[in-house]
DNA sequence: GCTTGTCTTTGATATGTATCAAAGATGGTG
DNA sequence: CACCATCTTTGATACATATCAAAGACAAGC
């Protein structure tokens, strides 16, 4: 399994690895932070952050290491604010689906049950908010408007889901890998990034977890688009879409 | 497109087919509703669930009736009483992918957009709760622990689309198979009914459709599980799972 | 600058499922 | 009871993608 750590299992050692944020100061780290109008915290006001920022601490992974396991008890719920993750679910010969990737603003590990339902992993160098989940569930019942917002992004999720499962169920490899580069590129649009050319800082093999494809057919698809000029290869693990309109016909299957 | 009514596109005529409840009587029809305990309902008491009452209708669909069509004004909420849903969405040349299979208890409908992200049609004759989506929104403010409950369910809904997400990107015709009929069989011990034989009242088509599948490859994967003694076919649209653990083990790919 | 590990791409072949076609089964209606 | 529409099953063939193998590219570390 990728991304192993000292303790041999990829998971942080939240005793060591998560800091607990200073109480005390002029500005509140949460009403300070970059990714605060992309997330659930944004239906607070600077003064209501405070009660957020006591039940939250940062948390830094390295590319490849483990945020939880699927199973693992569900003690805490995670925002990420900065860098990007993916979450995935396993066959036990191995066999993998990621079922999402994160960017800052998104937000995991949000459970009715005891344990986590799929296992997170850092893509690059990431940083997010952990809250201990009784604590936060208390906040929410104190700020039914955070609950509210919650529910509103796990129904978001929700749509996005379903427009996965279309991509995985009926698409081709090609109208697949044409979904995926204008999924980036709308995620990047809405966060306030730039939309073209997009940062590709995930593996062929990633890709195709993602997409439930093989790592030569991501390959392969790729090359076509570059070959066809649909998309220019850029340094820096970045890619330019050189035509929108055709790029979402071709993901619509048109 | 299937289940076309005399309106022409399927839709239900809002006006006509949606019956409100009586208001006056000893016993408030959500308080009596088989469902109750399944649903979001159960989150009120007795006297509480006389507000739902007042914002609620019944909505009776036939076999292949649509309720509404992706991109529809949302203003609207259902909660499934009995029968069976179908949602789904469809790409520009006829491709569709089933992304759910609703039972009684089940809710549908509720989004963050102006429109229904995905179309719902009946599996065969259905009837349902039917929520003005403002005056519920309303109503979750009276009632925040409802919101939590929605919350919850849109949770729980989240993580079964991830199972779904590793189903289509991931497993065998065979391993989607088990998997369906052991999801069904799941879903009816939970809710109360029979787990063994299942009822299935769903076609092969519908069920390709949400397996990412095609009808024959669904009907020759069946015809191998009933060859090999893992399921029989009964009358009245059954199925008997013969040995629970062997398809848990096939399911997973063992 | 070289080495090494990892990732990506390309080539050749295999295969699980799709597609096309046709026959059989089933249930509803007249 | 017969007919018809729909659904299911089976057979034959096609093909999109997987699998296996090998070569090339790239970045990090020494």
């Amino acid at each position: 399994m990728a991304g192993q750590n000292e303790q041999g299992n990829g998971a942080v050692n939240f005793l060591r690895d998560a800091i607990p944020r200073p109480q005390a100061g002029s500005a509140s780290p949460c009403a300070a932070c970059p990714v605060r109008d992309l997330s659930f915290c944004n239906a607070l006001s600077d003064a209501e952050l405070e009660h957020l920022n006591r039940v939250s601490s940062d948390v830094f992974l390295a590319t490849g290491q483990s945020l939880f396991d699927e199973g693992a008890p569900a003690d805490h719920v995670f925002n990420v604010t900065s860098g990007a993750m993916k979450i995935y679910k396993l066959l036990s010969d191995g066999r993998r689906q990621i079922t999402g990737f994160l960017f800052p603003g998104d937000f995991l590990g949000l459970s009715t049950r005891d344990a986590y339902a799929y296992s997170a992993e850092a893509v690059c160098s990431t940083q997010l908010c952990r809250f201990n989940r009784q604590k936060l569930e208390h906040l929410l019942r104190d700020f039914p408007k955070v609950e509210r917002r919650l529910l509103g992004i796990a129904n978001d999720e929700l749509a996005l889901a379903q427009e996965q499962m279309l991509i995985l169920g009926r698409k081709t490899a090609k109208e697949k890998i044409a979904s995926f580069l204008l999924m980036l590129s709308r995620r990047a649009k809405k966060s306030g990034s730039q939309s073209n050319p997009i940062a590709l800082p995930i593996t062929r093999t990633d890709m195709a977890d993602f997409l439930g494809l093989t790592t030569e057919t991501v390959s392969r698809t790729i090359t076509q688009l570059k070959s066809s000029g649909m998309i220019t290869l850029l340094p820096g693990n970045e890619v330019r879409l050189e035509n929108l309109e055709t790029l979402e016909e071709m993901a619509e299957g048109e």
